[in-house]
DNA sequence: TTGTCGGCCGATCGCCGACAA
DNA sequence: TTGTCGGCGATCGGCCGACAA
């Protein structure tokens, strides 16, 4: 899964440390997100804290619910290692907020969106930077959009600029986005451009699934998980 | 499940043992139903065959695909105990057959019953001796019809006696059964009238689940299953 | 600029009798 | 008796501009 595609979808709220950085584990964070809750008096001798390098990062997303979550490898720092350089690593990672123009657009998705006669009201400002250049010259300009999900499974929608006022909408072939995808109003789609001019489109659901991810049976020492 | 819908879904072929009956069980004939070939030659010391009681017996079906199967609990014979009516304990189980007249009907579903206009032929035997009687004064003949499947869901379908030459006909209701249950032409339906009058419906799939079933990992000396 | 609505056109669904096997 | 077909009316999906927030 393309990086840039997981940051769009999981939002500028979700930062990933970066790789072989200094990081604390905290057991009891983890098991709020467990399906059971973990009774920490029956394990007297977890920390509340762990200190750990990050040895490897994946980045995922749900093969159902196309929902992004990334699974960390944690291994324990020893005692010495520790001390040294506590406040530069384990704080403050990259802001990869402001790295560049942002090429990529979110929108949640109304009841017109979701219900309506199968069209997307698409937002002015997303259609001219996100979208492929629309020739206006035509009447009506129209154009055949095709969009790689999480999964690279590609999309293909019909693009039109009409109406009074002009707006832009896709049509055909969105309404079987919005059912495969089970999207309802509520839902944000997110359309990203990558650096070579592919366009992707990703998903948010407004009930987010978390406790019932796909979080399953992470060893306590080694594994850690975020959704 | 209702043995009766039971046997009427699993046709007159099957044949299952009455309980506490005496029977062999093949290790070999059991393999051949598992996913990944078994090679006996690296268990030297399993017998070809292996005189068992009947302990207890399910009457299944298959939660997706409605196929019905019995589930048997198989408990090795002592010495002593496998001598004695070796003969008639073992073979010729009650031929359930020629019990009563037969209150059940199945049919061989035609391209037109599973792809045409969402109707289905009901052929005359079917529809005066297992449907609820008709009244036939009205004009048209109709009804509604309704059934319970083996998972005890009840479908609903409009029975009417129309056309020239006058004939028994499934309409309303009828495609959407077809559409749930996933039928294709060639695929059978079973109606059974059962002693108090109700109305239920089974289906069996023309191409038959063997080795993609429910079967999973039923320990050798105790268990066994049946498709 | 864009969310919602009613109009409307075409595709599909599904009920029907005709006909023949 | 019943399988298949073409006809056709009702329903639904989905594209459209009008209008207002």
């Amino acid at each position: 899964l393309d990086p840039q595609l997981w940051h769009a979808c999981a939002g500028g709220m979700a930062q990933i440390p970066p790789i072989n950085s200094k990081v604390y584990y905290f057991p009891q964070g983890h098991s709020e997100h467990a399906n059971k809750p973990v009774n920490f008096l029956e394990f007297p001798r977890i920390p509340p804290l762990i200190p750990c390098r990050v040895s490897s990062i994946s980045y995922l997303a749900d093969s159902k619910t196309d929902e992004v979550f990334a699974k960390m490898r944690l291994v324990p720092l020893g005692r010495n290692e520790c001390d040294v350089d506590d406040e530069g690593g384990l704080v403050g990672f990259s802001k990869n907020e402001e790295k560049e123009k942002p090429n990529s657009f979110a929108k949640t998705l109304t009841q017109s969106d979701a219900n309506n006669g199968g069209g997307f009201s698409v937002p002015r400002y997303c259609a001219e930077t996100i979208f492929p250049r629309l020739d206006y010259s035509a009447e009506p300009p129209v154009q055949t959009i095709l969009a790689r999900d999480v999964h690279g499974e590609v999309w293909k929608f019909r693009h039109i600029y009409r109406g009074t006022p002009r707006r832009h909408l896709l049509t055909t072939g969105w309404s079987n986005f919005v059912n495969q995808k089970k999207l309802v109003a509520g839902d944000s789609i997110v359309f990203l451009r990558t650096e070579n001019g592919d366009l992707c489109v990703g998903i948010q659901r407004a009930k987010t699934g978390i406790g019932c991810g796909p979080e399953v049976s992470s060893g306590w020492s080694t594994g850690a998980a975020a959704n």
